[in-house]
DNA sequence: GCGTCATATTGACCTACATCAAAGACACAG
DNA sequence: CTGTGTCTTTGATGTAGGTCAATATGACGC
């Protein structure tokens, strides 16, 4: 990791890695959640692991699915495009999360690398004859594809009919949400990708994104530490502002 | 149906009517399809069959999550609310869509019949129990669940990203896409829903999708007969306009 | 240290869409 | 046929956030 080349990323299958799975440390909350042993040495036979530098593309739209991924370290961001160039991240990855959903065999979205990552890849058409024989495996997936669905209609809701200071407040709860267990200070959360990726998840330009972190700073809701971050100083207003309760 | 009331749906359980699922005209499309016929029974033991009249609530967002639906007859809208009453459709349902997904056992958003309308309606608990024991089952919701994913994604880059023209024409060629095989002319698509529920789907005002449609309308796109629906006139210039290539 | 490059902030101005307000257009009841 | 309520269309005006442009800040290499 650390490497900051964006050439092509290096790929290790499984079975040249001792103790593949087994002693992953993503695993309580990633795809290999609730399986048996037995059941994860199958999972782990089809897997690859890789590893991507910053800026990497992992999968573009349109692109024939040929797999899915699980994410294991760093931070990925998903993104549809327009024929003009504007962007719409359609969801930012951490450790635990999956990728790879397609229609029609095409993925759905391009993912990019935010910072240094690490994925296991499974092959497609391997991993649905295993859900067939896993049960347990279907059902997790069925459970993650339905949170995110979930989600995805929060999001909705967010770009469809919140003002630009609901929309900021409502992203660093969510941030706050999930990076709250990893975190030392549950307070500081971090944020590895640019205002100008922010203002394309929450339909905005930079400099409302920009302008908009000031003025809570400005209303000593938030810190911007030097060093990347923001620091929530006061959970209660930015949980009003993001609801629009005011 | 055609009762106009918006009192309380009447219910009949499955077990009352003869035949109860194997000569369902949606069975194809639905939560059914690919099912055999003793899976069907299964599935059906468990199933109420109710009607709503147009108006008529049947889901509360963040009301306990205690079943499924699946549409067999009318259209359905679904919706978020913020606390001001500012809203968000999150789509529109026709027959052979399901509702009911939940976050937390609490719905995750609410439903009301657009129309007069039919469904069949499973216990969250008791479908749960079959699909441990239907992995046929289990496979057609990831596969929907998977696809409705998707379909959310695309309404996000519209939300975040597209233009009044774009949305709304983006929004008909959805339509046309949907109900296509259902109408005998294809391009007279049927609108089901009113101008202020379409502006709460694409995140704009009554006022401007109906200043929107007129302007299409000048431009002989479409045509907007009495007695409801819109006529596309001009399939090309609207896929145009829907990705901004102008 | 200093120059370079990328990203963030701030300011001045503009526009797409919202808001406010007033007619039309139907559907239905009596 | 006429009144009433609901939904749609059209017009006049306002504004949140976009666009364009100029610094500022920071990270890194040398």
């Amino acid at each position: 990791m650390r490497s900051h080349s964006h050439t092509a990323s290096a790929v290790t299958t499984q079975s040249e890695a001792y103790s593949p799975c087994e002693n992953c440390n993503v695993a309580q909350m990633s795809l290999c959640h609730a399986l048996s042993c037995e059941e994860l040495r199958e999972l782990s036979a089809i897997s690859t692991s890789l590893e991507v530098g910053r800026g990497v593309t992992i999968i573009n739209e349109t692109d024939s699915a040929d797999y899915l991924f699980n994410v294991t370290a760093g931070s990925i961001k998903l993104f549809k495009l327009l024929p003009d160039g504007r962007r719409q991240m359609t969801g930012f990855l951490f450790p635990g999360d999956f990728l790879g959903i397609a229609m029609n065999d095409l993925y759905a979205y391009s993912a990019e690398a935010i910072e240094d990552s690490r994925l296991c890849r499974f092959p497609r058409e391997k991993l649905e004859g295993l859900l067939s024989r896993l049960p347990q495996l279907e059902n997790r997936l069925l459970n993650m594809v339905s949170h995110e669905l979930v989600l995805a209609q929060d999001q909705m809701l967010l770009l469809g009919r919140k003002t630009a200071v609901e929309k900021v407040s409502s992203f660093l709860i969510t941030l706050v949400k999930r990076g709250g267990e990893s975190s030392a200070d549950k307070h500081l959360v971090p944020l590895p990708m640019g205002r100008s990726d922010i203002g394309d998840y929450l339909g905005l330009t930079t400099e409302t994104v920009s302008r908009t972190l000031t003025n809570l700073k400005k209303q000593k809701i938030i810190a911007i530490p030097s060093g990347g971050g923001i620091e929530i100083l006061d959970q209660e207003s930015l949980n009003e502002l993001a609801e629009g309760l005011d």
